[in-house]
DNA sequence: TTGAAAATAGGATCGATTACTATATAGTTA
DNA sequence: TAACTATATAGTAATCGATCCTATTTTCAA
């Protein structure tokens, strides 16, 4: 199946597989955890709860955002997403948790995904492995992007 | 000159380059901001504004929240420190500017620094560097610390 | 269908960060 | 050395993000 977020068969599956993820955990089905999870899915911005709400409002108007910000937050600890690293602004989630990295630029705060294969899986040093548990690691970029560059005043 | 905390010559050396870099970058030098840097430099904690604030008022119990966090982002800006990636907490500053890595606990988010050869000074992706200006690129680790795992119910 | 556990809405609260403004200071100039 | 001017600071207020609290609603299993 292609990942593509404008192929209704791609989103119906990754829908499914959430549902069956989120018993599997214990957590139950509801239309606002489905709602928040596929409008993260259908955007690739990684927006903050913020964003979120207002996109899922769209179509869930009453949804709060303490919802958005707690259900984002459960789909981080159950892996379906994860909260994106940055350098201390509002969290950022990301609903693609395949192998990737990240350009961050510091003046608009916009996120871009970076695929660069030798980036893959990078190799944890021995001792870190031994001392800690390690869950997650990327590469990270930051900087100023190519709009803000050509905007601003150099 | 060894890179030691406990060498006053070390400090020295590096309080005297802050000071040129603040002439260099039409920054004045108050008693306050030497404080905040000298402050940031005798640590490996990765301090928020608020651990740094602590730490300055015991020798400028006068000085305020502001003007640290304040202080600290002018040293993001001017490139004597910086803040340290995470995922989405409150800002945590380096002092050490020397190409590095971090693991941060996602439980009790202690921030420790890796050194590791191999991820020293890695490439860049080319359509990257074309598209956008990177100022800053590391590798990334998460998970949870020893104490964390020790301590925790598992 | 019904009951218990889990989830939600909405408001309150908390903490981090930034904005505002009067005062003080650094560093230059006369 | 004194005075001037741009910059920095202190203190408070405001903002923003994130979380907590509680009554109500919903899911899901018996």
């Amino acid at each position: 199946m292609i990942a593509n977020r404008d192929n209704p068969a791609w989103m119906n599956e990754k829908m499914d597989a959430f549902k069956d993820k989120c018993k599997a955990s214990g957590l139950k089905v509801t239309l606002q955890r489905l709602a928040v999870y596929q409008a993260l899915l259908e955007t690739t911005a990684h927006p903050s709860a913020e964003m979120v709400c207002q996109k899922v409002r769209q179509t869930f108007p009453t949804i709060s955002l303490d919802t958005v910000n707690r259900t984002l937050l459960t789909l981080n600890d159950m892996g379906a997403a994860f909260i994106v690293e940055g350098s201390g602004d509002a969290k950022r989630f990301d609903g693609n948790v395949d192998d990737h990295q990240h350009f961050k630029c510091v003046q608009c705060k916009r996120i871009h995904d970076i695929f660069h294969e030798p980036f893959t899986d990078i190799e944890t040093p021995k001792g870190l492995n031994k001392k800690f548990k390690v869950l997650r690691k990327t590469v990270y970029f930051e900087g100023i992007c190519d709009e803000c560059q050509s905007t601003s005043t150099v």
